[in-house]
DNA sequence: AAGTTAACCTAACAAACGTTAGGTATGTCG
DNA sequence: CGACATACCTAACGTTTGTTAGGTTAACTT
């Protein structure tokens, strides 16, 4: 493979989102983080400055890829509705499926130093907007009633970023069925009372 | 005050409340929490066995009071409707105002040990029943379509506990507000389309 | 007055932690 | 070949942590 080269630090920050997710970032130690990943204890300052910026990393990793991959999601011009749909797939799958990145990234906020807080907390109103965007597009062309979009976006987040909690591969719902249940809810409660 | 004999104590969970809430509980130390209290770390010892039971009893306090509270409040027989807004007040209210162990309650679940958990996930799983078992009397009498009533419960619930991870006092919007919003978002959400 | 207990303090222990310093092997490049 | 950088190891450092042991004080009890 090509990728020998930076491998050794993906396989870091693929353990310590593992490592992350499972424990915490503060009650994870490096010791057992480079032995999951096959190195010393020591080791990781060849690759990485401090744990803060491990988790750093990770968490700015994930945002970026998120930010990206549901722009292009939605580059192909749907209508509101549908990309509602769209949206809350992919958030619920990033969320569950998706590198175990995505989970850290809403738990581990208040773990970040100033610096990096303000860069993460970019990125994710960056990802909000995403779904502001949707919600405005469907007010104008689908007659829904936002009175606040930023409190409805919010909603529609923490609604299939809770999913990851409780969501059990073997369960009775799909994933697929799970954000299609939540947009519909979302979609019909957008809707003004007894409309057509 | 006729509560100075269990005062210190009370003392010491009210502060760990505010502690754990803003660090963390890994994060936070029991010298500082000592402090706080007004007295010294090991002096800590004399209350509780341990940092462990100081988690627990304050989640356990805190779960026993929001499902008797809610409970009888929603003992007043009103409509599934109604029932649903003071559901979503109750929560969201509770959340932000109440005591800090509230939002502890959900962040801290993984740092329980194995006995403290399973008593803690029997109480949310109770309260979580609250919220179900409105969504079945809504479905009953107000033809809700509520296909799977443990999966808007806990969507319910999440949307409301986020609004404490960006609610801010001096923001637009009161929890009054915030509160009615989303509980029309699910009532309508919850009406069959076309529907009168 | 004597005994007992609750509430606290002081001081320390042992373990775990992030981090650092110094060394070794391997490969690359002039 | 020699210089050098990369990727890692070993071992230790200093701090912080939960926890404990033993002592002190004040308030009841008998």
């Amino acid at each position: 493979m090509a990728d020998d080269k930076a491998s050794r630090k993906q396989i870091i920050l693929k353990e310590a989102a593992r490592l992350f997710r499972e424990k915490g970032y503060i009650a994870s130690n490096l010791r057992e983080l480079a032995k999951r990943a096959g190195i010393q204890g020591g080791s990781l300052y060849h690759h990485f400055d401090s744990k803060q910026e491990i988790l750093f990393q990770l968490m700015d990793n994930t945002m970026t890829d998120m930010v990206t991959s549901l722009s292009t999601l939605l580059a192909g011009n749907l209508d509101p509705e549908e990309q509602l749909r769209q949206l809350m797939h992919f958030h619920i799958s990033y969320t569950i499926c998706g590198p175990d990145e995505t989970y850290i990234t809403d738990d581990e906020l208040r773990n970040l130093n100033a610096d990096n807080y303000l860069q993460i907390i970019a990125k994710r109103d960056a990802y909000q907007k995403l779904f502001e965007e949707v919600l405005l597009a469907g007010s104008r062309q689908q007659g829904w009633l936002v009175v606040d979009h930023k409190l409805i976006a919010r909603a529609a987040i923490q609604m299939g970023t809770g999913v990851a909690s409780w969501y059990q591969p073997d369960g009775p719902m799909s994933i697929e069925q799970i954000s299609a249940h939540y947009a519909e809810l979302l979609c019909k409660g957008l809707l003004p009372r007894n409309s057509a």
